[in-house]
DNA sequence: TTGTATGCGTTATCAC
DNA sequence: GTGATAACGCATACAA
């Protein structure tokens, strides 16, 4: 098959220098009209467009926005991923989004660093990474005017990161006061305990508890980050003689377990339990889950994010700092009418 | 901030030149054991690894895998590309995963030839598209020696291409064979035409149900391919006098429609109408979604997919062939109890 | 305005 | 076995 035009075969075709049919490329004057057309014309007979690689590789930098997405299988995540990069297209700013690889070692999982070098040895001009890497110190080998934007996940260790997340106090505080209103006292959370993301999480619902003067119905179960982990936790809940009347999901995929193993409950004729998660995904909006759930404002995230990434002025502004935005209670049957 | 070392400061740091520090990161043998081990003893002192887009751009080929990905939002589509990913990295192969970028002009849905042209131009050592890409000419520039393969998509257009995926047919001959055997008769399908996938799960739809002699019940209706586009095709069926028993969806998300507008007719009193999806994504499996779908063997896929990228003589004998795998029936609550 | 030379980080081809 | 040099595709400082 034919090989991939490079600019000497442009500038070949176009009677001109390699240098010349570069310019026509690179800068926007500096050309004289007519051989910039015979140049164009050249191009697009021949298909030709730039390798931006090879144009990072020389210039130190390229033209475009890295996405460095967390997991491919968390639906919060893939969504803001696409946000962003349709908001920085809006913007006219190429990105190019690449997963990240996870592994594991020994029962550990980890990120391979090749996946994350991978990326940075394209040269970004901007590094937004989505969702929470348990280890940023790759990203120290970046230059200096590379902003670093950390979507929904705390800085680990990068104090020139700029970090937009939706407030988990301000989330946990929503449903607290959304199922206390309804009635409920005995409110208890499910979800794990190894990450920033979810400690935060965690303290949130317990600050919320303590707000509206019910600490001493705090229940907190440690569950895995799956629907597995939200029905086993719910299960072991549920069979204690006080027995929560509603509880919170650390995330959708976890509450929709719980879901799972409230509906049993109800169907073994105990009164109904009510369930809420976190994320707002897709899929808790859909007709048969109808779930509770907090939105993370993903809009407004991939817009801010977008914001920081193509203007220099209020990247220099908030490097270093958070900017956390108000998250939003969606109501669904899941807290309301018995499951 | 450090900038991240090159091979020359590697060279520098163990007292060599360039070319033999760099024969150590490329070829196993033909430097001595001393100087081998001072070269690497000074790369991890240093924190260094190989760009290797520099290597691809000298080399003409790299050593990774490109996986190029249709739609973040498709669960179907993430969860293939994971497994391959992992499949190739259990074989030590490394990769490289992109996502396409989809814009819209003028109210046109269509993939931008940049997001191709970007993982091209890294020069893969082979690729892996996953997903259905209603343009692959950008591939007809891969050098002859690369391997494409095409995972759960036709190779529009690519007579190079090995394509892998499950059999349609088959896969809606399960679903119709399922439901006849529970005694349904009037069993409508729900999905879109516009693309060479949709045409051949609705053809499957009709050659299932002429083989079990249900021809005259045949009843299709176009929809989009999300949530609301099979809410509405159901809406639509279900309000005819002779309205369908089930109903069999495109995927699943377009089956999560159709499960809302049912539970409604439920609701109004009719009698419960059976649904089916297509892809087993893990919403399906949720306890209270329970929907009947088809596994495209997804590990199979991943399986198959890295052994023909990575094993040039099985890749040379299948190449310009498709490979057709066997598709499981998931039999869940939406084709047994009333919903 | 146009052409030439140099280098980004790497590997391949030579000499030595 | 080792080291200098060219080249991949491109951009830029410089000279013409």
């Amino acid at each position: 098959m034919a090989k991939r035009p490079t600019i000497r075969d442009v500038a070949e075709a176009a009677g001109v220098s390699k240098s010349l049919a570069a310019m026509v490329f690179s800068s926007e004057a500096g050309v004289s009209a007519d051989r910039r057309d015979k140049v164009l014309a050249a191009a697009k007979k021949l298909g030709y467009t730039p390798n931006q690689w090879a144009r990072s590789l020389r210039s130190g930098s390229g033209s475009f926005v890295g996405i460095l997405l967390n997991d491919l299988h968390n639906p919060l995540l893939t969504e803001i991923a696409d946000l962003t990069r349709n908001a920085l297209l809006e913007k006219g700013q190429q990105s190019f989004v690449s997963a990240v690889v996870i592994s594991e070692k020994n029962g550990k999982r980890f990120v391979e660093p090749s996946s994350i070098h991978s990326l940075l040895d394209l040269k970004p001009k901007g590094l937004v990474v989505v969702g929470g890497l348990p280890d940023l110190k790759p990203f120290k080998t970046l230059p200096e005017d590379v902003p670093v934007i950390i979507a929904t996940a705390p800085a680990a260790g990068l104090p020139n990161a700029t970090v937009v997340r939706s407030d988990d106090d301000k989330g946990l505080w929503l449903l607290v006061d959304h199922l206390v209103d309804l009635g409920h006292k005995r409110i208890a959370y499910v979800g794990p305990d190894d990450s920033p993301n979810s400690i935060a999480r965690m303290s949130g619902y317990k600050k919320a508890m303590l707000d509206r003067g019910l600490e001493k119905y705090i229940v907190t179960q440690v569950a895995e980050r799956n629907e597995a982990g939200g029905y086993a936790a719910a299960k072991l809940l549920l069979q204690d003689k006080n027995a929560p009347t509603a509880i919170i999901g650390f995330n959708d995929n976890i509450a929709f377990g719980v879901q799972g193993a409230v509906s049993e409950h109800a169907k073994a004729g105990m009164t109904p339990v009510a369930v809420a998660g976190y994320d707002n995904t897709y899929v808790a909006d859909l007709a048969r889950v109808s779930l509770t759930s907090i939105e993370q404002e993903k809009e407004a995230i991939a817009m801010k994010v977008s914001e920081l990434i193509t203007n220099p002025r209020v990247a220099a502004e908030y490097r270093g700092r958070e900017i956390t935005l108000l998250p939003r209670l969606v109501v669904r049957n899941s807290t309301l009418k018995p499951s």
